[in-house]
DNA sequence: CTATTATTCAAGCAATTAATTGAATAGTAT
DNA sequence: ATACTATTCAATTAATTGCTTGAATAATAG
């Protein structure tokens, strides 16, 4: 073959294996979850309802693709995503958001019907947020609220929300957020909130978002 | 199934759609030569070797996914990328580049022993071309020329670059450039010039990524 | 050493995909 | 109308992929 067209072939190869990794919508909800930060390999499956074994092939598709990196913390394996996959996942995310009619109606038939779920006017919220005139609940897993939260935000994780209820205020508004507008912590905690009788609303943003808006984020605690 | 999952589940398949268009090696080509200017199907077959049932059953994947738009001039269909694909097929080359070995290497490999393709000192050269020390070849059709290119280059397609030998200056050195790192129109430009007795080198970058660089970029003519 | 746990490997099946071929459609020119 | 050209459609084949299952490996604890 023509030696131009086999040097174009196997470039465009290689430029696929990246494409391939993300080809798969179990996979991309790996990648989701990784760039929130690090986990094992069972934490994974359990979070994507999938085998281990399952999770484990789909895990060396993407570390052969370079999209993540592994390191083996005794018994178990740590993965997290290679450096700047999580900006390319988000430039997917954000491509497919405003092209992609279907994701639009897919999140407002799951919002449909749910109380404190309609999109609320989100720069008066977030106005009032930094003005700390709410309460703010990140109902993440405890890891994650660590690895990085919205400033003056309180960690409640969903589990815990039940049992934690006497110690928030009824009188005061409360908004939860998770890891962004497709995890649905939030919306089951805003669902819980308001059913009890207090006065709860969903922030979509995580806190990527959050800091991507170069508002600001805490971490530790 | 459980509504959270059966959620999430078709969110990542609809983000997946943009992964599955991106899978495929030819039409990550597809994309790149789009993002040069829009084309007709058969432009776009005779570039990628394809047939052209192929490619337009390319361009339907591309389609469904919105990541092309297409405009049916007379009896011609013609292509471009759709708002931000350009940026996202960048990152996705950039992501690429930086994390999988293999690029380098095939590259290498493909320009080993060409003469004019040794990596030169690219900053050095971009000075020299804004000082305008040099004589700097657009060799990529002259649509694309016209559609964009760097500021002081000239057209001379790669197909009558033969034929215009003789308007060139044989003491003054020459840059040629063409579509960006894996478009091989320059390097065969270089090739033939160096043969001829001109001393002539490549210049990797395209125009995107010269307007990228902040550097002037401009079009008609 | 043995048992336990987390992860990976290997084989097999069902579903999906890329490329090929030949036919169909839609504009244009005569 | 008829001929011609660019594009798309439809059917087929070969190759690839995702998931499941059960076994293998590796680190740790008793």
């Amino acid at each position: 073959m023509n030696p131009n067209r086999r040097f174009k072939d196997e470039i465009y190869d290689q430029f696929s294996r990246i494409g391939k990794a993300v080809s798969s919508p179990k996979r991309l909800e790996l990648l989701d979850i990784l760039c929130q930060g690090e986990r094992t390999v069972e934490n994974l499956a359990r979070e994507t309802s999938l085998t281990v074994a399952n999770t484990s092939q789909h895990l060396q598709v993407l570390k052969n693709s370079r999209l993540v990196e592994q390191e083996k913390k005794g018994l178990y394996v740590v993965y997290r995503p290679a450096p700047m996959v999580c900006e390319f996942f988000f430039s997917m995310r954000k491509i497919a958001e405003n092209r992609i009619a279907e994701i639009e109606q897919i999140k407002n038939r799951f919002l449909e019907g749910k109380k404190g779920m309609e999109p609320v006017d989100r720069d008066a919220l977030i106005k009032r947020i930094q003005k700390e005139e709410v309460t703010i609940l990140d109902v993440r897993p405890p890891e994650e609220f660590r690895a990085g939260h919205i400033s003056g935000a309180v960690s409640v994780p969903l589990q815990e929300l039940e049992l934690m209820l006497a110690k928030l205020p009824k009188t005061r508004e409360i908004v939860a957020y998770c890891r962004g507008p497709y995890c649905v912590l939030s919306v089951q905690a805003v669902e819980l909130l308001n059913k009890k009788g207090y006065h709860a609303v969903r922030l979509e943003e995580g806190v990527q978002d959050w800091r991507a808006m170069g508002l600001p984020v805490a971490s530790g605690e």
